[in-house]
DNA sequence: TGTTAAACTGTCGGTAGTGACAGTTTATGC
DNA sequence: GCATAAACTGTCACTACCGACAGTTTAACA
């Protein structure tokens, strides 16, 4: 299998060859590493789901279909833990964590894909989150020795990949970028609204008159862009414009 | 300098030393790869500056002085450059792309720091962004043959080590936690109200009638133990109860 | 069977917030 | 000196939202 060489060989792949192919980097992974198969989503996670920005993977249409039929659930569920999670996690690890993705290891079983296997988390701008997750054909107990070997060259190369992907369409979304200019004033009364005030409860406490109050609520809604004081306070909360109460 | 075994010792030490004393992990890579210092930071980013949620770094006090006084601009900077990247980023390229930060290398040059290095943001949890990076004594164009070497194995390193750290928190906090059991229809009301909806749009939008819409936002309201739409919004966005709009 | 939760709905009297009219003073930059 | 921005203020007519009274049906669980 692999050896140091493999390992550059891939490092200079993907350092020559943007914008990154994913089917062709999962194919050099594959058979650099005895990769049965690899999957790689790149979502937006919401409360209670997430939304597809960027999904590849390796699996033939026959089984995806079958995969699919298994339910938005289960799929959903074993994504979920995988986005979660900071830190690589085994597919053993998955199966006893929740009991409710044993039908999707009973499937992959039926469809004699490999069941051993690790998910790695990477590093995504704000509001993303992404993983990628490799199955490989060896008997349980001799995973611990395959990743002790080769997973920091998979989590490097995993992470280099989803970068040159990210950096691809970067230039569009700074997520650090300016927020409008509110002025002190307009940031205040934002805070105290935000807090559960009534305009007459911030006048009293900034001892100034309710109207003024309504003056500087009404600017920063004008800047914010917004048609109501709670559309503003959820603006300003999720751009970090006012501090959490 | 490192050989595999020096690698294999530290993925153990990370394995068998929970919890995880972080100088102690620093003098291990610094004797294992001759890293001169390393940097790691935890924060929650806001819009304009960042919250520090952890700081372990490896610099002696004297120095630590003469940093600060810098300003608090200067290392914000640099921070929020390597927080936002996805990619590992060298010292070099902070350096090309942001002159505001000449007076850090300078310092640097003065204290007699090596000014060769390279940062490593690290998966976190959402709301979270870390980054690990470190300064090497070794020349400017020995640089790349240096993290070619060993660039898989400190990003790997780097990696297990925060995922340590926030294990070793996550019992308190799970970011996917349900929060107060808002129903479906709760969600949904206030989502439209963060939207800027009025009662009897989202009424409209929801094929509901009003009044509903009022029992439902009050709901919410009682859940979330708050006075307003606009609290409960504020409250819902900042503990990601609601996507944004 | 009884209780609870979720989803749904009407009426009444009251208030908090809204836009549209008006204005003031002070400081800064061209 | 003039224009702009920030902070400050009053009045009027209107609307969106509020609590407090009322209710409904369905499903799940003990």
């Amino acid at each position: 299998m692999a050896t140091r060489q493999g390992y550059f060989d891939l490092l200079d792949w993907l350092e020559g060859h943007k914008p990154i192919e994913p089917h062709e980097f999962f194919a050099r992974m594959r058979a650099t590493y005895g990769i049965a198969h690899l999957f790689y989503a790149d979502v937006i996670p919401l409360a209670k789901s997430v939304r597809l920005h960027r999904l590849h993977h390796t699996l033939p249409h026959s089984h995806e279909r079958a995969l699919v039929e298994l339910g938005n659930g289960v799929l959903l569920a074993a994504l979920r833990v995988m986005l979660s999670s900071v830190r690589p996690l085994e597919h053993g690890a998955l199966r006893e964590r929740m009991p409710v993705l044993k039908p999707l290891f009973s499937l992959a079983t039926l469809l004699d894909l490999p069941v051993q296997g690790i998910s790695y988390p990477l590093v995504s701008p704000a509001g993303r989150a992404a993983v990628l997750s490799i199955s490989v054909p060896v008997p349980q107990a001799d995973l611990p020795i395959y990743l002790r070997h080769y997973g920091r060259d998979i989590h490097t190369l995993s992470a280099l990949f989803h970068a040159a992907l990210v950096d691809s369409e970067q230039l569009v979304d700074d997520v650090f970028e300016d927020a409008p200019s509110l002025t002190p004033r307009e940031r205040e009364v934002l805070h105290w609204s935000a807090a559960g005030k009534s305009y007459w409860e911030i006048a009293t406490i900034l001892g100034i008159s309710e109207r003024t109050v309504r003056f500087f609520m009404g600017n920063a809604r004008r800047k914010l862009d917004v048609v109501s004081n709670t559309q503003a306070v959820a603006e300003a909360v999720w751009r970090g414009l006012i501090p959490q109460a």
